[in-house]
DNA sequence: TCTGGGGTCCTAGGACCC
DNA sequence: TCTGGGGTCCTAGGACCC
């Protein structure tokens, strides 16, 4: 046994774990919900009775999480939050608390660390843990070492884990969702073809919902029908890449090691509108939200040291058609004025005549901010680009560059 | 009143360079 | 009047993941 994944729920307040409960929402709206009921009690002071219920949540928002009582109504994580108001009205709902669970995240992921010191971060709830060196790794397949890990993350935070032991993290991965909750499982390479080619296809990491649908028109369904393909079939239909890809997966085949340290590529903030907002009429809301989101992104750099060259909008319209602009600049800044006005730039190349539901900036080509690279350059050099051209002609360190036909004059 | 926020990686065309 | 062939960078979009 090489790989070993495990995977957290994150779920305070153990008094609800039998009842049906959603984390989720905008913070807002289940704020408000809070305020009208119990004004000033803290979320621990709340008799279990007395919580906010998902069918008075008005608004956006998504499920971050639910208990498993509330996912046997067929809700859980990304569904919204008016959808599963009517699947299952009776949940208690919760806000999120992010500190908290980033918190808890540093937790769990220092524990394992601590038994197990190869240790690759996916996300806030996710790790995957390579213990073909830790002593004892391999008692009864590796499941001795996962209950001790297991037994430790419950003492430490109090939080649950599933855990999968198998020859690669893909297969690792797949093994941890067999046993859910606060299960372990052991996977070898001889199970792919029992235990994995029933799964259905969304169950290899790596294929989505797109895939899943060119998949099931060419009638492959399990992970062993694409296992059952010629591979030279699934590069012609899939590409060269993911073809291959594809066939190595269904077969179990995955060679990529744990890897316990990398860099940050980009860092972003966007927020979704409480409304859609419209570029004529909301103009001061909208401009407002743009400047601090740019601040935002300039403070997450700074803090964590980093600076860049490439910065970006996103923005999404209210038919969910995403746009991005982004445009690379001569030297890495990590400074939130200089974010807001080429960011303001990329704006201006965008088509604002709909109404948009989010607003993005990005920062991308990072680098270290201590780095040698990343100092100014000595002189800026001129280049041709229509954008540039642009920004030449608006730019002059003007808070309010002209207009561009055709656009709003708004940032 | 379906559909968050923060990421990574890939593709593909054009510019530009040697 | 048939115009190579790499390589890298930039930009836009898209799939996917937690």
């Amino acid at each position: 046994m090489d790989a070993f994944f495990a995977s957290v729920e994150l779920l305070r307040y153990p008094q609800l774990l039998g009842l049906p409960v959603v984390i989720g929402g905008g913070r807002r709206q289940v704020d408000e919900i809070l305020r009208q009921r119990h004004a000033g009690l803290a979320l621990s002071e709340i008799p279990p009775a007395d919580f906010p219920l998902l069918r008075d949540y008005v608004g956006r928002g998504v499920i971050t999480t639910a208990t498993y009582p509330a996912r046997r109504f067929g809700v859980g994580s990304a569904m919204g939050m008016m959808k599963a108001a009517k699947l299952c009205p009776q949940a208690i709902v919760l806000p999120v608390d992010f500190d908290e669970v980033r918190r808890y995240s540093r937790l769990f992921k220092s524990t394992i660390a601590e038994i197990a010191p190869l240790v690759e971060d996916r996300g806030v709830d996710e790790v995957y843990v390579d213990f073909t060196e830790v002593p004892g790794g391999q008692r009864q397949g590796g499941r001795a070492l996962a209950r001790l890990i297991q037994r430790a993350i419950f003492d430490k935070t109090g939080l649950t884990c599933s855990i999968g032991v198998a020859p690669n993290k893909l297969i690792a991965k797949m093994a941890s969702e067999f046993n859910k909750p606060n299960g372990i499982s052991i996977f070898h390479q001889e199970d792919v073809q029992s235990l994995i080619w029933p799964l259905p296809v969304r169950k290899i990491n790596g294929i989505g919902p797109k895939a899943e649908v060119k998949l099931a028109k060419l009638h492959l369904h399990t992970i062993g029908d694409i296992a059952a393909q010629q591979r030279d079939w699934l590069i012609d239909n899939f590409g060269k890449s993911y073809g291959a890809w594809m066939h190595d997966a269904a077969w179990g085949r995955d060679e990529r090691p744990v890897v316990t340290e990398s860099e940050p590529v980009s860092m972003s903030r966007e927020t979704t509108f409480d409304r859609d907002l419209h570029a004529v009429r909301d103009k001061e809301e909208l401009g407002a939200i743009f400047t601090q989101l740019c601040m935002k992104v300039a403070g997450d750099l700074q803090r964590k040291g980093y600076v860049g060259k490439t910065i970006g909008i996103k923005l999404r319209y209210d038919d969910f058609r995403i746009a991005t602009r982004d445009q690379t600049i001569d030297h890495f800044t990590a400074d939130g004025k200089t974010i807001r006005q080429t960011a303001g730039q990329c704006l201006k190349r965008v088509d604002l005549g709909r109404r948009l539901r989010l607003l993005g900036v990005r920062v991308g080509n990072l680098a270290k901010a201590d780095a040698p690279e990343t100092r100014p350059v000595p002189r800026a050099k001129p280049s041709g680009s229509a954008a540039d051209a642009d920004a030449d002609a608006a730019g002059h360190d003007d808070p309010q560059p002209a207009p561009l036909s055709g656009t709003l004059n708004l940032f």
